[in-house]
RNA sequence: GGCCCCUUCGUCUAGCGGUUAGGACACUGGCCUCUCACGCCAGUAACACGAGUUCGAGUCUCGUAGGGGUCACCA
């Protein structure tokens, strides 16, 4: 059984490197049939865990992950914390320090001063006397002396360290009694039987600190896996101010989460030249052993080529329930397949296209002034009134791209134009602008006598224009 | 600074002792064409450096340089 877990820290949002993180937990544990787990690290009891649980719930939700059971809450959580560091005391491979904050600070500013590597000089560690008095007491673990620590790490190989560079009798429980980070981390994967620990490579250091725990206690200690980091597009650590670090920011801006998750696994990972990747692929396909050892920098445009190849691939019912989110209700639109179709191939993003549909679907409130300037000038006005009363005449069926392309090639052929000189003055007649998807599916769109409408105005424009 | 980790095109990566070092994004050119896109075709572009091991090294070993992480009564 593959037990993994995500143990984010309430900070508000589900960021995009957690959710990576997330991601290659929730695949390894599926591909295994296991379980994924979900714990919030609220310790430190000034930030809301419960927001913070929604706002990472809802970001699951959005991508179609899903943990298993309920969450975790570690603030839930302090009576057992408490039973166990009770028991290392007991066992005497723990004990309390009497040592004030200021006395600390103190021994610290003068090993510094010698150059020396700050660290706690083990002063209570055999303490037998009677305590100072009004000092309340942290509890410190019995750290080994050096002793070498070895793991295997999942993704970077054995590790080994000795403990005397990495740590010293650390805290486990501060004077308020609350436990620590590292020592409730141990605490709770063992408690939840996680065994395959998937997590950022800055927690590598942590990993000594951690194991020293679980053998205190006399826990088995579970694999680790240690991801590499996700570095902005100039190589450095990712931070807010690199922008859309909450993964809701996305779908506000109109990526489809498909396109996250498959953006997401490929930092890092890969499966051989395959690019684009299901969800059930990479359940089939993941495996952490083909995680790279080192860190890769965001890569925005590869997010936009592959948002833009799932917008093409989505079907039409899912593009409509997507732009529903943008303000933009296509269901009942009389030929939506042929504008979704159209403008599925030029946005990148639903947001995007959202604002295209609109500017097709809307009557134009103003026109480009660089379009006028280039096209609708000498006999514009005069194509475009012959035009008008063509459709206005015109007895056939039209409500085709392909019956409005025969119209409009029987009145060139007549009136011999060419398409060159009357494509743009329909294309700004429709849309206010000199781009858009082609005129034939674009005057299907609106339909014959909403394209009359809009020839009427553009002529009406075009007479004020001219005085 | 100590300790730990990392290093193939600009970016994401393939490679697991013998390859014209492959793919993708981006970029450039071409085709298609009613504009803009899509699509298709083509092109530019990389093994950080230095020693070894070996008949042979991007691949193994050791250095050097560079980058990153971490050293709390934060998580």
């Amino acid at each position: 059984m593959v037990i993994t877990r995500f143990a984010p820290s309430p900070t508000g949002y589900l960021h995009i490197g957690g959710l990576r993180t997330a991601l290659y937990s929730y695949l390894w544990a599926r591909k295994n049939g296991g379980k994924f787990l979900l714990r919030i690290e609220d310790t430190d009891l000034k930030r809301n865990s419960i927001e913070a649980a929604k706002a990472i719930e809802e970001a699951f939700e959005w991508v179609g992950l899903e943990h298993d059971g309920e969450i975790t809450y570690q603030s839930k959580r302090f009576d057992i914390y408490k039973s166990y560091i009770q028991k290392l005391l007991d066992e005497d491979k723990a004990y309390y320090c009497y040592m004030t904050k200021e006395e600390l600070d103190k021994l610290r500013e003068s090993q510094m001063k010698a150059k020396q590597r700050p660290r706690y000089d083990g002063r209570y560690r055999d303490f037998k006397g009677t305590p100072p008095e009004g000092v309340k007491p942290v509890v410190r673990i019995k750290a080994p002396t050096n002793e070498t620590i070895t793991f295997d790490d999942g993704i970077k190989g054995e590790i080994s360290v000795n403990t005397d560079d990495v740590m010293d009798d650390f805290i486990i429980a501060r004077s308020d009694g609350t436990p620590t980070y590292n020592f409730v981390v141990a605490i709770d994967d063992h408690d939840m039987s996680v065994t395959d620990i998937i997590r950022g490579d800055d927690h590598l250091s942590n990993t000594p600190k951690q194991i020293v725990i679980y053998k205190a206690l006399g826990f088995d200690i579970p694999r680790f896996y240690h991801i590499p980091m996700i570095l902005n597009p100039s190589g450095k650590k990712l931070s807010k101010r690199d922008g859309a670090m909450d993964v809701m920011e996305y779908k506000k801006e109109g990526y489809l989460p498909e396109a996250l998750l498959n953006f997401l696994v490929r930092l890092g990972w890969s499966h051989g030249d395959q690019e684009i990747f299901s969800l059930q692929e990479m359940i089939e396909l993941f495996d952490p052993k083909d995680i790279n050892k080192s860190a890769s920098a965001y890569n925005a445009e590869k997010l936009l080529w592959l948002n833009s190849y799932y917008i093409k691939e989505a079907s039409y019912e899912r593009v409509i329930k997507e732009l529903k989110y943008f303000d933009v209700d296509l269901s009942s639109i009389d030929k939506k397949e042929i504008l979704i179709d159209s403008l599925r191939e030029r946005a990148k993003t639903l947001k995007e296209m959202a604002q295209k549909t609109k500017n097709i679907l809307d009557r134009p409130k103003n026109y480009d002034e660089k379009a006028v300037k280039k096209f609708l000038k000498n006999d514009a006005k005069e194509i475009a009134e012959k035009f008008l009363i063509y459709l206005q005449e015109y007895k056939g069926k039209l409500r085709t791209p392909l019956e409005f392309e025969e119209a409009l090639k029987d009145f060139m052929e007549k009136n011999s134009l060419k398409l060159k000189n009357i494509a743009q003055i329909i294309r700004i007649s429709i849309v206010g602008t000199a781009v858009s998807p082609s005129i034939y599916d674009i005057m299907a769109v609106v339909g014959k006598d909403e394209l009359i409408t809009r020839i009427k105005n553009l002529i009406n424009f075009m007479e004020v224009n001219n005085e």
